[in-house]
DNA sequence: TTAATATTTTAGCCAAGGTTAACTTGTAGG
DNA sequence: CCTACAAGTTAACCTTGGCTAAAATATTAA
């Protein structure tokens, strides 16, 4: 490599935008793995804690048909999530939050709610809004948050 | 379970928004394992296709490079990528697009596209618009690009 | 209280996506 | 032409997140 003469310069073959440079690149996908490794903890977190408020309960039947996914993967999961103190529970019995947990829940339901707000104002269908904020709340930045919220709220206007 | 009196009654207890019935919300979570699914092979072969656009050459060493990842891990996944039809190549020699590599790379630079000036228009800034682009993009319905793509062009005029 | 049913856990399996270390192949320079 | 270095591959390993089947524990109902 390295400018040899008859090298490609780029700007004279692309239209516009060129690529980052290889370690900002980089740092994209980084930070998508770093998402995706919380993603999952968030989620079942964020379930136990609704189920906790709306059932008064968060049992691991429930949990699993809300995921769709079976019981013996809840478990797995669980083990995690005790393992990291975000959840405490006794065998065979039901699920609680510890301190952090309810922490953790608390930032998932809120980033969830703002970006499911967001997308129906920006006139998406209920339906839909649901589906692409469960996929799109691990990924959208403290910045873009700020935004959309306030987007959400002239719109409420 | 099943309707005993001292059930908790959500409606009274919780503000607003109760939980949406399990199958419906098993659904938000199929989605969206489903789309991790694609997710890193999208990202390949549109990595790919930007290098052979931009350099001339797809090369793992870049890809590696780009992807914030080891050469062996590019090496594991190519090998996916060519089971999987999308990729060819020759032991050893740099990296091309099979017909249905490129379709996949155009859809996929397409959304990305959508998705990154949507967040530009709204005000984010471009390194956050890059990142949060990255992860979002696979997360995002048909309907909600369509919705994005409006909002993009309407703040362009 | 005991038997049937429901729930939870455990064990063993698999694929994906990472890693490092060692080996092979390709390419430039002297 | 051959040697050194760069690039690509392979092997062996790890964790995560799924699965099914079987075992253990709770709960309910007769």
């Amino acid at each position: 490599m390295t400018d040899s003469p008859n090298d490609v310069t780029p700007d004279r073959l692309s239209k516009a935008d060129a690529l980052p440079p290889s370690d900002q690149h980089a740092q994209q996908y980084v930070a998508v793995r770093n998402a995706h490794e919380t993603e999952l903890l968030e989620d079942y977190v964020e379930l136990i804690a609704d189920l906790l408020q709306h059932q008064g309960e968060a049992r691991s039947t429930d949990i699993a048909a809300r995921m769709g996914v079976s019981q013996a993967t809840v478990s797995k999961t669980v083990a995690r999530l005790k393992a990291l103190e975000l959840v405490s529970s006794k065998p065979y019995r039901s699920l609680f939050l510890t301190k952090k947990g309810e922490a953790m829940a608390a930032m998932s339901h809120q980033r969830h709610a703002i970006v499911l707000k967001f997308l129906r104002a920006l006139g998406v269908s209920d339906r839909t809004a649901r589906i692409d904020a469960e996929g799109m709340e691990h990924h959208v930045s403290q910045e873009t948050l700020d935004i959309m919220q306030r987007f959400t709220r002239e719109r409420e206007r």
